[in-house]
DNA sequence: CCCGTTTAATATGTCTGACAACTTTCTGAT
DNA sequence: ATCAGAAAGTTGTCAGACATATTAAACGGG
C-alpha cells in the first residue's frame, strides 16, 4: 500500500540524490503522484511533517520544502494547528496548456483561438501605451526579420521576437506571462510546419512582413483599432497558412 | 491586523513583508512579481539565500521554502555551489497569475485587463457555438442568481456558475482551463469586496442582473458582436463597481 | 609574465533542536 | 451530560551546524 511504498523511498534516498534531482522535489512528485492517483482523496488529511518526515527518511525541512512546492502547486492546502490537507481538483491553481499535437488540426485551431484572442488585445494596449523605448525594440525586431529574410533565412527568432515585444509594450504582467507561455506552446509546432513546407512559406513571406509592416505603423501611431485589426488580420492570415502547411 | 510576525527581537525585522498569508508564499510572490516586471533578468543571480534573509528580514527556512516554490514553478533554477538564476522566460513552464492584493487597485485593473478580454472573446464565441443544451445551462445559473437575490443573499455562486456556463458554451477547452483559472484568482477579492460593501451591492444588483440578461439574450440570439458588447459593458461595469469598493 | 594547481571563500542541500501560535482532544468539576 | 480549561498534537519560524559543490583568489613553476 501507500506508506509501503514511501517507506521504501525512504530507504533508497541516496539513489534519489545521485539521479540529480533534489529530496524535496523527489517526493513533492511522490506526494503529488498519489494524489493524481487517487490514492489521496480530496479533503484528506496527509500525515504530519514529524510522520512524514519518517515515512521517507529525511528531515523536516526536506518535508516542508516539498509541502511548500504543493502548496503553491495547489494541489494542498495546510492549516496552521491542524495539518495539511488535499484539495479539490477545480481549487488547483495552475493553468498549463496541454501540448499540441501537429497532426490534430482541430487542436492547433483552438489554441489559436486563444492566442488570437490575447495577442489582439495584447496589440490593442500596445498601441495605447507604447513608449519609445518599446517602439524601438518592435523596430528592431521588424528589421531584423527583413534582414533575415533578404538573406533567404526565415527569420522565425525575429518573428517571435517582434511579437514580444509589443506584448511587452502593454506593460501588463499577466498579458505578458500568459503570452510567452502561449507561444511557447505553439511555437514548436509553427516552427516545424514552416521548415517542413519551406519554398512555400518564402513566397508568402513578404506577405507576413507586409501585415508586419501594418501592425508597427498602427502602434507607431498610438491607433489601438486600426492595430488590433492589423494583428487580428495578421494572425488569422497566419493561422489559416499554417492550416494550408498542415494539410499538406 | 495581526502583528504575529513581530517577536521579541524587536525591529530586526522591519515590515518589508506583512500580511495575514505565510512568509514563504509572500516572498516568493514578491520575487515572482519582479522577475515578471522585468527587474530580475533571465540568467541574472539573485541574492544568495543568506542575503535574501536579511532582505526581507526571515530565517533561511522560510527563503528556502520560497525558492522550492519558484523552483518548482520553472521561474528559477538553483545551482549548488553556485546560486539561484532566474530561467529564460520560454523555459517555464506554467501560467500563474500572482496573487492579487486587495489594497493594490493597479494590481487588481492588470488582472481585470486580462479577465475582459478573455471573457468577452469567450462570450463572442458562446454566441456562435452554444447547443441547446449549453443555453439550458447558462439559463438556468441566471434564474438561481434571481431566486439568491429574491432572498437577499449576494448569489456569488450563481454569478460565477453563469459566467462558467458561457464559458463552457465555447467549447474551447484552452478558454475554459484559463478563464477558470483567472476567476479562481479574482473571486476571492471580488468576493472580499461585494461582503465588505454588502448594501451598496444589493443596490447594484439589479443591475449586474440586468446585465446579466443583455449578455443571455444575445447568446440565445445567437449574435456574437451583441454578445460581446454585452460582455464587455458587464465586465468593465463590474471593474468599475469593485474599483469602488475597494476605495471604501 | 603566463598558466595550471592548490587553497580559501561562498553557496546550496540537509540535519537537528527549539519555541511560538493555533487546533483538537481529553479531563474534571459542576 | 455540559462546558471551561488543561494537555497534546501540528504547523510556522528561527537558529546553528555540517556536508558538498562551485567560484575566486593565492601560489608556484614554466
Amino acid at each position: 500500500m501507500t506508506l509501503t511504498s514511501m517507506t521504501a523511498l525512504g530507504d533508497h534516498r541516496h539513489a534519489a540524490i545521485e539521479s540529480g534531482r533534489h529530496l524535496p522535489d523527489e517526493i513533492a512528485a511522490t506526494i503529488n503522484a498519489q494524489v493524481q492517483r487517487g490514492e489521496r482523496q480530496p479533503g484528506e488529511r496527509l500525515p504530519s511533517e514529524r510522520e512524514l518526515c519518517e515515512l521517507f527518511g529525511v528531515s523536516r525541512s526536506v518535508v516542508r520544502e516539498a509541502l511548500s512546492q504543493l502548496k503553491s502547486d495547489g494541489i494542498i492546502e495546510t492549516r496552521r494547528g491542524s495539518g495539511a490537507y488535499v484539495l479539490e481538483r477545480d481549487q488547483r491553481q495552475s493553468f498549463r496548456m496541454q501540448d499540441v499535437a501537429i497532426e490534430e488540426r482541430d487542436s492547433l485551431a483552438l489554441v489559436m483561438e486563444l492566442i488570437v484572442t490575447v495577442e489582439v488585445a495584447a496589440t490593442r494596449l500596445s498601441a495605447m501605451r507604447r513608449t519609445p523605448e518599446d517602439l524601438k525594440m518592435i523596430r528592431r525586431a521588424l528589421i531584423g526579420m527583413e534582414y533575415e529574410i533578404a538573406n533567404d533565412r526565415l527569420g522565425d527568432e525575429q518573428d517571435f521576437a517582434f511579437h514580444q515585444a509589443i506584448v511587452e509594450a502593454t506593460h501588463n504582467p499577466h498579458f505578458i506571462a500568459l503570452s510567452s507561455h502561449l507561444e511557447q506552446g505553439a511555437r514548436r509546432v509553427i516552427r516545424q510546419a514552416r521548415t517542413n513546407t519551406r519554398s512555400r512559406h518564402m513566397d508568402m513571406i513578404e506577405a507576413v512582413q507586409e501585415e508586419h509592416e501594418a501592425i508597427f505603423n498602427a502602434i507607431k501611431a498610438g491607433d489601438p483599432d486600426a492595430a488590433a485589426r492589423a494583428a487580428e488580420n495578421h494572425l488569422k492570415n497566419a493561422a489559416q497558412r499554417l492550416d494550408m502547411y498542415l494539410k499538406k
